[in-house]
DNA sequence: TACTGCGGTTCGCATATTGAACCGTCGTTG
DNA sequence: CAACGACGGTTCAATATGCGAACCGCAGTA
């Protein structure tokens, strides 16, 4: 791992939950020394990274970023696409949604939006999915190039019980999406939350992310399935087109199966 | 310099103007070798940063930026703050707006809006801004922290003939400023255009950036650089209030004398 | 006063980083 | 078509660079 890198993954450790770390608390959340933390942060904050908060020597995600991702943005303006249906989807299902984006080997969270219907409701609070137990990631598994499995094996962490930890689980997962459409995500990510994804293509007619709703698993029933299901086909059309793409047909037909015998659908599990 | 730094200065090369860059122009640009710069965009790669895209090996900044930009938005959210006040700015000049926030020795660029007003117009294409050069960039010198102008001097570069390039002539400039309350860019930093700027103040009190307006020089007249400097005391004034500071009563002073007297303050400069 | 945890610094060692040189491939051109 | 140059990517020896144990001063506190 190059020293670059070793810098950046300090970022990741940022989040709306903890947007402000100093330096002690990131030496223990990264694990690594603090005169090698402080070097980096100091690296990072040369670049408008990060900046440090005066008062309290703790350490924020700087103003360079906004910058750069205004650039990305102009430049390929797939949050912008992604936005509208997604709050279309939230409000619809009362659940919360969220799109990814398969860039390289990593799944990355793009955009979210909480749905103010149920007190509770999932939060999303990651930068990057784990392919192996996230519906949008088994959906990237599923649709994705061929040679994400193959590094999707190499990390089988459990973040529960539910995870699929071992190759062969993780296989007869991918091969449920493939013939239903639809990523599942039983609560193999969190305890209490289950999560429905589908996949979004762009412009050159590759999988290109994937669109879900995270419900609460103690609220989650087979006709709350069925709308997220219907609803989640609706936001993934509307986003493959922002994104300058269009569904494949053989799923398209695979939804419509799917919808139609759902019993028959969910015993091939 | 860090490699880690090193690493992230790659990112500044890419703007709206230039988004993608190969390997070898990225060495020409970053005037480094091949196998570094080649690292160094890996690096990136793996953390989100850039991502190459497939068809022509190019790289363009990644999606990991959009993620963490989120994040700082919904923690330190300056730029929804300062978007409002200046689409006003530009539609009520009829000249290209801009704010930019401070960040230890750097002034970067937050957010800028351009008016559709007139066919041809100053286009807002910077990171950084350079402290001795610009509008906002004297503004900062003026009210910011005073270690500032040590850090400023050591860079004089002359953009055009207008632009101050000894530390005499700068100071000369900055007390202008501290003065009229206004910051003056008179062609100091690119041939065509006129900058005006005004202070922004932050909750701790300090000074936390400045809000611009570029106008071509061709139809810069005594009568628009009035008619943008009330403008600009209205946005400083709303952005300020958004980031939750107040603009301190010595330069709501300079402002009031600065605009009845235009032609007295005009002569100490 | 002694103790703890904090941000920040020092310094010798060893490892990760460096860049000249090299490779295979592509599109161009005489 | 073969020679050419530009491109992305790789190798390897040399050494610059990053590393971390130990240390400093400070602030809170018991």
């Amino acid at each position: 791992m190059s020293s670059a890198t070793k810098a950046l993954t300090l970022l990741s450790y940022f989040s709306t939950s903890r947007p402000e770390i100093g330096l002690s608390q990131m030496c223990r959340i990264a694990g690594r020394d603090k005169a090698t933390t402080y070097r980096h942060l100091q690296a990072l904050e040369t670049a408008g990274f990060v900046e440090q908060i005066p008062a309290t020597k703790q350490y924020r995600l700087g103003p360079a970023l906004l910058q750069l991702a205004q650039v990305r943005e102009a430049t390929v303006p797939r949050k912008d696409g992604a936005k509208a249906a997604l709050a279309a989807l939230a409000d619809a299902t009362g659940e919360t949604a969220h799109a990814t984006l398969l860039s390289g080997n990593v799944l990355y969270g793009l955009c979210d939006c909480e749905s103010p219907h149920h007190s509770t409701r999932a939060v999303i609070d990651m930068n990057v999915f784990p392919l192996h137990a996230t519906a949008s990631g088994l959906c990237s598994l599923a649709f994705g190039p061929e040679e994400l499995l193959r590094t999707a094996v190499t990390n089988l962490e459990a973040f529960t019980e539910n995870t699929a930890t071992t190759e062969a689980e993780l296989e007869t997962l991918v091969e449920d999406v493939r013939l239903t459409g639809f990523g599942r995500g039983d609560k193999s990510f969190a305890t209490e939350t289950q999560g429905l994804a589908v996949p979004v293509f762009d412009h050159t007619g590759h999988f290109a992310g994937a669109v879900a709703v995270a419900s609460v698993a103690s609220r989650f029933t087979a006709e709350l399935e069925c709308s997220i299901k219907s609803e989640l086909i609706i936001a993934a059309r509307e986003i493959t087109r922002n994104w300058g793409g269009t569904i494949p047909d053989a799923i398209e037909a695979l939804w419509t199966a799917s919808l139609n015998n759902p019993t028959e659908m969910e015993s091939t599990s």
